[in-house]
DNA sequence: AATTATTGTATCGTTCCGCTATACATAGGT
DNA sequence: ACCTATGTATAGCGGAACGATACAATAATT
């Protein structure tokens, strides 16, 4: 079983990954942690006080925007990108991939045969 | 033209470069910077004030050894792996991958066509 | 010959992000 | 009644990448 991704090797790609979560459709806080998660198998769980603070980022920054919702019950804050924050995440995407080139090309031959 | 990496990106990985660079050969400071360069087309520059704390931290981990030599002319301070950096290249080379799948899956359908 | 750019290493202080710890509140299960 | 999961939030710490700065030897340019 492997543990969880060292916190330097996510800095960085924390928004990218928090805005691609948001892309399918609108989240709130807890759900965004668990999709993170699940979609990572456990690799990647976000402790509140870093999820929070980033959300609280991505709105300042008006790549996502909030609204309460207390209809279902549970008072929750969802999130859903905004088209700042779609053109940023495609940005982010592009950017990220070409970074994962270089590091394919620069490690590659110390990688265990896949 | 594509610009630098954002910093934060670079943040995590920054040592497992480093350390790819030095598993061929020994190299000085100077030809790190080069070669990640080289290697990067450009988008990876380290300044001074990255790579020798980097390098001094690398050291002190026991991941790599230095010498001094003069012989060819200018004084240059030579890095190489140790055994434990070896070990430690194969382990982030490892884990940096399971890191890339993973955000494959999450950001791949924002990605422009290849 | 004098000047500039490149090579080469180093440190100080700032900035910023992820984390731990802590706090508070509602809902559901035993 | 108690415990766990759900749900959001902030304060403070630690650490890494960076810009600025410093110093010095060598190569290139004028």
């Amino acid at each position: 079983m492997t543990e969880k991704f060292e916190s330097d090797l996510l800095r960085g790609s924390l928004d990218l990954m928090v805005l691609s979560v948001l892309a399918s459709d609108p989240q709130y806080g807890y759900s965004i942690q668990k999709r993170l998660q699940e979609a990572s198998r456990e690799k990647v769980r976000l402790p509140a006080g870093t999820l929070y603070p980033l959300l609280h980022r991505l709105e300042a920054d008006l790549l996502i925007r909030s609204w309460l919702d207390s209809s279902t019950g549970r008072q929750r804050k969802w999130y859903a990108l905004t088209a700042k924050g779609k053109k940023r995440l495609a940005a982010q995407a592009a950017q990220w991939q070409q970074y994962a080139d270089c590091m394919k090309s620069l490690i590659g031959n110390y990688l265990p045969a896949s």
